[in-house]
DNA sequence: TGTACATCAGTGAACGCGCGTTCACTGATGTAC
DNA sequence: TGTACATCAGTGAACGCGCGTTCACTGATGTAC
């Protein structure tokens, strides 16, 4: 049934970017396929190629409407007139929950394609998109602080996006066992009680 | 040439195992290819299965291997007769600096193979020997306190695992960019700071 | 507005390639005498 | 200790399979008149 309207195949390749986001951040970029991603978005594999030069090309796309959409939600939790210490808590109970834990495919791209990013060579541009992107998260959670940035708050901002990826990463691998949980609530709790003093 | 007598039949074996480990933190369980494994031992691919039954049953071998060989180094740390304080200060500058960034293959499993265990299948052995192994290593560092352990002390171990787990994994994906280092030296001063609070 | 036709988005077979795994074979090792 | 032979660790060709990518084809869309 070929040939399909411009408005569809502008829908079509819209699909095809949101169902390999998706697909990149749970099974990674070597864990899908073209055809998964095709079959994902309901076309065959074939029709790849008209849509974008590589599958390269459509993983540095994903990547930076992964990231893109992780701001903005992370930017969200400033909506209100909540201080430091309530978005901090604010953003780790967003960030370190079950639902997140479980769906990769719907959570932060900072996260869940780390490894990825790192094991590609250097000079891929999915590792520069992905490194612009984390930069961005960062300055979100600097952007919380409404005081004079210090090296001691510098070093505190990174320390916490550390925390964050560092407690999904492991609440993931270690899933299906008690300590996954654990994981989480004690980096929420932790991070929470850290901003509450001030440090 | 073959055969190969006992005792280098054993060292061939060692070497799989020990190659693999190397080559399965470095690019993955699917980046790593059994003939590659088999090249990086010296041997060529079609004795594989004479020494495991599968590629899965490697990789669990040598990620419990890798675990071993990291639960003993940090429990070498403890070696001295160091405080709580300036044992978590020398577990931080063991694993967060460049050598460990730049050298996946040689260094913790808890973080290279987090993603990768993840991914795998819940039923598959290295799931539950990459738990166990996590969990060995968050008791070298409960050891390295000498106090009961309380709910807060437990909750402040989870995260400083998580936050070492956290900062390698970022460093690791932004490499090539100062901010890789960046993160590495905050999350080390950060996690001396904390613990030097008593916290 | 209606018709004739060029365009081109999507299809599915096909490409070369590398994967995990199997297997017939080789020839040095290890053993029985 | 020396010899004859069975064992079996390692080799490399081969298996079926799925990968990323290409391409001839189709037929509805979009356009020129």
């Amino acid at each position: 049934m070929p040939r399909v309207s411009r408005e569809q195949t502008d829908r079509n390749r819209l699909a095809i970017e949101a169902a390999s986001a998706q697909l990149f951040k749970q099974h990674g970029f070597n864990g899908v396929s073209v055809s998964d991603i095709m079959a994902s978005a309901g076309l065959t594999h074939g029709g790849f190629y008209g849509h974008f030069e590589s599958k390269d090309e459509l993983a540095a796309i994903a990547c930076t409407q992964a990231f893109e959409q992780s701001v903005a939600r992370w930017q969200a939790l400033n909506a209100g007139q909540l201080d430091e210490v309530a978005l901090i808590g604010a953003l780790a109970d967003h960030y370190l929950n079950a639902r997140q834990c479980d769906e990769p495919g719907l959570s932060c791209p900072a996260t869940a394609l780390a490894t990825d990013v790192a094991r590609e060579s250097e000079t891929k541009p999915v590792r520069k998109i992905y490194t612009n992107g984390v930069k961005a998260l960062i300055g979100v959670i600097a952007s919380f602080s409404k005081t004079r940035q210090t090296k001691a708050a510098r070093q505190r901002t990174l320390t916490r996006m550390a925390t964050l990826v560092g407690a999904l990463t492991l609440a993931r691998a270690v899933r299906g066992d008690p300590l996954s949980d654990e994981i989480l609530t004690a980096a929420r709790e932790q991070l929470r009680a850290d901003a509450q003093l001030g440090l």
